[in-house]
DNA sequence: CATGATGACGCT
DNA sequence: AGCGTCAT
């Protein structure tokens, strides 16, 4: 069944942000980003004032539009552009513990998504800036409710059309100059050519779109009367083309994509502009078949892409027809997060120095788990150390137990040993450039940690005086996973090990304060479950041994066969 | 002068 | 579990 489709992306999003916090001084103003001022240890900076910086600044990570329209570009350093727009203002990101501390950034993103859910019953988080909604509802209900015609008058009025000669001029753009902001970029002006597609006989389907189109400027509508953020979007029956779509008009605007006008407007789209082909695939495609535009690939046959070695041929044809239909994920969060820092030219040497930096990680990524903890009663169960040298690029993952712990120690302590399991016995000239901290796997925890206590325990002090949380409302987490989420919990935090279990249920968790008399009362068969997750989860717990001086691999400079897939973001998952 | 920090996911 | 790719 067809779906409607609207992609946001916010403008500027970084700049966006900085205006936010400071308006009277950068409203307006040319004004680009930067991750530090000097690569040199520095204090840190979270003030906003403080971060506006003279001098220094490397590459600049986003660019506000008034900025483009002097001349700066992205990855320009920051004295280039300097140079280009003497009147540029540069502001860093926050420095925290020695790194880039990019929370104003992901707590501004959070907002953003928690409105836009208002207007979608499928809100896919695609990054700090870029959300996907699937608006089909929305827009079937605004057409039960609206008439088709008035519903179209209103989508025409805020919307640009993908078939008009601005938009397909927008098309042929270099996917490096689409972006960085390619110049003619501007705000929203009527035009005739939109005028004539209103003129046009619409599809059952167009109506939907149009309606889509109205649900999505009313959602960029809120989000820039509430938050002051403004962003670009596309519509489209699909989620590849409503992202192509909202790439041709920025900032500020909106484009619709019927049907009828994908196949031109992937004519001349460069090929590296599909979403998956901007990397390594895309270039292999481009040299190989000797082609430059969607339209070009649409026009290999199957049989050459494979023959060319490109397995993956359905899936490119369909990307290079528009037809590639990935649906919207219903994930409005995150699956994983992490910290990490490069530590250019001065690699870290020594242990000593590793296990601060993971220290810090630990304690910032601890702090964002407690947030999620508290809005989404989920917690963490793996812990992921990435380590980067000249030579190798490494991970090494483990099993952390985190439920409603307080402190960050656990984390910390996988941080270390997960170093350790690397570097084996080396304890200097490590030579790290890259080092980062994750975690992932995330599971459900009891909705409301005291009620739950009240399940299983006698003690007075857990016993909760207040109803159940909103959280748990919204949340409900089944009871069997919630039981042994906690006798997990009593295992691992418990003084003693367990290598046996015991005789008897009552004295199974020696330092417990789970009441034996209700356990034993527990069918046999919930009984055995317990007791197997319990032993399951420790047993993935314990950390194995790692020999690094087996692990070091050479890195591989250049990758790799053509059977690599189009992004998997965009690419159904093939059949078997 | 010049440097990124995340995050998702397929393949094996 | 670990690696590689693509993305912003």
């Amino acid at each position: 069944m067809s779906r409607v489709v609207g992609f946001i992306d916010l403008d500027a999003y970084y700049c966006a942000c900085e205006v936010k916090q400071k308006p009277s001084l950068l409203a307006g103003k040319p004004l680009a980003v930067c991750m530090y001022e000097t690569w040199k240890k520095s204090p840190d900076r979270s003030a906003d004032m403080d971060r506006i910086v003279k001098s220094g600044g490397a590459g600049l990570i986003a660019v506000s539009y008034e900025a483009r329209a002097m001349g700066v570009k992205r990855q320009m350093s920051a004295n280039e552009a300097r140079k280009a727009c003497p009147e540029l203002i540069t502001v860093m990101v926050p420095t925290k513990n020695g790194k880039a501390d990019l929370s104003l950034y992901k707590e501004n993103g959070e907002k953003v998504v928690e409105i836009l859910q208002e207007f979608a019953g499928i809100v896919e988080k695609r990054s700090v800036d870029e959300v996907a909604l699937d608006v089909t509802d929305a827009a079937q209900k605004l057409l039960e409710t609206t008439p088709k015609e008035l519903v179209a008058r209103q989508a025409v009025n805020v919307s640009h059309f993908a078939d008009s000669e601005i938009s397909l001029k927008a098309s042929k753009i270099s996917h490096e100059a689409a972006r960085r902001g390619h110049e003619g970029q501007h705000e929203y002006t009527k035009n005739d050519d939109d005028e004539k597609n209103h003129l046009l006989k619409y599809s059952s389907f167009d109506y939907l779109l149009l309606a889509g189109a109205v649900v999505i400027n009313n959602a960029r509508k809120a989000v820039r009367e509430r938050l002051g953020f403004s962003c670009s979007a596309g519509i489209a029956a699909n989620k590849m083309i409503a992202k192509v779509g909202c790439g041709l008009h920025k900032p500020n605007q909106q484009t619709i994509v019927f049907p009828r006008s994908v196949a031109v407007l992937l004519k001349d789209l460069p090929l590296n502009r599909l979403p998956g082909l901007g990397g390594d695939l895309g270039n292999r495609i481009s040299s190989q078949l000797n082609i430059t535009t969607a339209g070009g690939l649409a026009n290999i046959s199957r049989s050459i892409l494979l023959n060319a070695g490109f397995q993956d041929a359905d899936n490119l044809l369909a990307a290079a027809n528009g037809t590639l239909d990935e649906p919207v994920k219903n994930r409005a969060n995150y699956k994983s997060f992490g910290s990490s820092k490069t530590f250019y030219k001065h690699p870290i040497t020594n242990l000593t120095i590793a296990d601060q930096w993971l220290s810090n990680f630990a304690q910032e990524i601890f702090d964002r788990i407690k947030n999620d903890r508290n809005q989404r009663n989920r917690a963490p169960t793996n812990v992921t150390i990435s380590i980067t040298t000249d030579k190798s690029h490494v991970t090494r993952t483990e099993k952390v137990h985190i439920g409603w712990s307080d402190s960050p120690q656990p984390i910390v302590r996988s941080a270390h040993r997960l170093l350790r399991r690397w570097a084996g016995t080396r304890t200097a000239h490590l030579d790290i450039v890259v080092l980062g901290l994750g975690v992932s796997n995330f599971i459900d925890l009891p909705a409301n940690k005291a009620s739950v206590m009240d399940l299983l325990t006698r003690n007075p002090l857990h016993q909760s005086k207040k109803p159940s949380s909103s959280a748990e409302i919204m949340q409900p987490s089944k009871k069997k996973r919630t039981i042994a989420e906690l006798l997990y919990q009593q295992a691992t935090t418990s003084t003693k090990k367990t290598t046996t279990v015991g005789k008897k249920d009552s004295s199974f968790f020696p330092s417990s304060n789970i009441d034996p008399e209700v356990f034993a009362q527990l069918p046999p068969e919930i009984k055995a479950e317990l007791l197997d997750d319990r032993t399951r989860l420790l047993r993935q717990s314990a950390p194995s041994l790692g020999n690094s001086h087996l692990e070091q691999r050479q890195v591989k400079k250049k990758k790799k066969t053509a059977t690599t897939t189009i992004d998997s973001f965009f690419a159904p998952r093939r059949p078997r």
